[in-house]
DNA sequence: TATGGACCCTGTAGTTGGTACAGGGTCAAG
DNA sequence: CTTGACCCTGTACCAACTACAGGGTCCATA
């Protein structure tokens, strides 16, 4: 027999049991069959289909983009098209993030720059995190 | 009277309502005083503490390392090495998370340049996210 | 004075992507 | 026959809010 028990599945893709099960909660994954003490069985295509969605999350993606991908790899006739529109979606959105957290980075080693030692009472990386007032 | 309400309180630090409330039950500032009619009464030092609390949330910081700096910042007669030492580490924190963003922004790319059209059974991008057979 | 709308109250549930039990059942080895 | 590793379901928890539901309060205007 060629099936696989949820936990070889889990560590052979570098997933833990709970998160296998959780991704067939959230219909990632379809409810495999069952052996006869109840156990789930898993074919070597759940192990394709549970890498895949392992690599697409380290990828960044949301398990809602995650879904969407798998259906359309599903449609194999289809054009491509809409996989490359979804990944240059996410890709804009981790520029966002990026240039977000550069901007952020910017601001708080600037704060950081200011300090001078001293007590509270004069810090100034606190001075810089209250607005208006120096309390 | 000097007072604000809970949504003029809201509205002066760019914060929505159920969101201060939230801050109170997460013991970031105290249960204020309340009116005859049972509505929370600000004061004016709530108003500043607010503001510190947006502008540390909006530098990155958890919630729990807001915590640690407002009660830094009430011991005003110690040192203020330990509000550096927070906000340092906060920055190598930003910066780790900006490289793994990096690292992940190139793989992507990489994938989504190899995309050369056609249908989904032979689309490239698909192919990267599969990590061994095609399928 | 009544009433309407804007505001406030508490309490609970939902979000994302899992993780961590509790309290059981199954399976293979010794 | 027992031990330990594995599996099962179901529930609760994490951050940091957000969004109601179902009520109460306040104040300006008709």
């Amino acid at each position: 027999m060629v099936a696989l028990t949820i936990g070889k599945l889990a560590s052979a893709t570098g997933t833990k049991v709970e998160t296998v099960r959780y991704y067939e909660r959230a219909g990632l994954i379809d409810p495999p069959a069952r052996t006869d003490g109840n156990y789930r069985a898993y074919r070597p295509e759940d192990l394709e289909r549970l890498r895949f969605i392992r690599r697409t999350r380290d990828l960044g993606f949301s398990l809602d983009e995650v879904r969407a991908l798998l259906n359309l790899a599903a449609q194999r006739d289809r054009d491509c098209g809409t996989v490359d529109e979804l990944a240059t979606r996410h890709l804009e959105e981790i520029d966002r993030k990026i240039a977000d957290l550069m901007a952020l980075r910017r601001e708080l080693a600037g704060v950081i720059a200011s300090c001078a030692g001293g007590t509270m009472a004069d810090c100034r990386i606190l001075g810089a995190f209250a607005p208006s007032a120096a309390s």
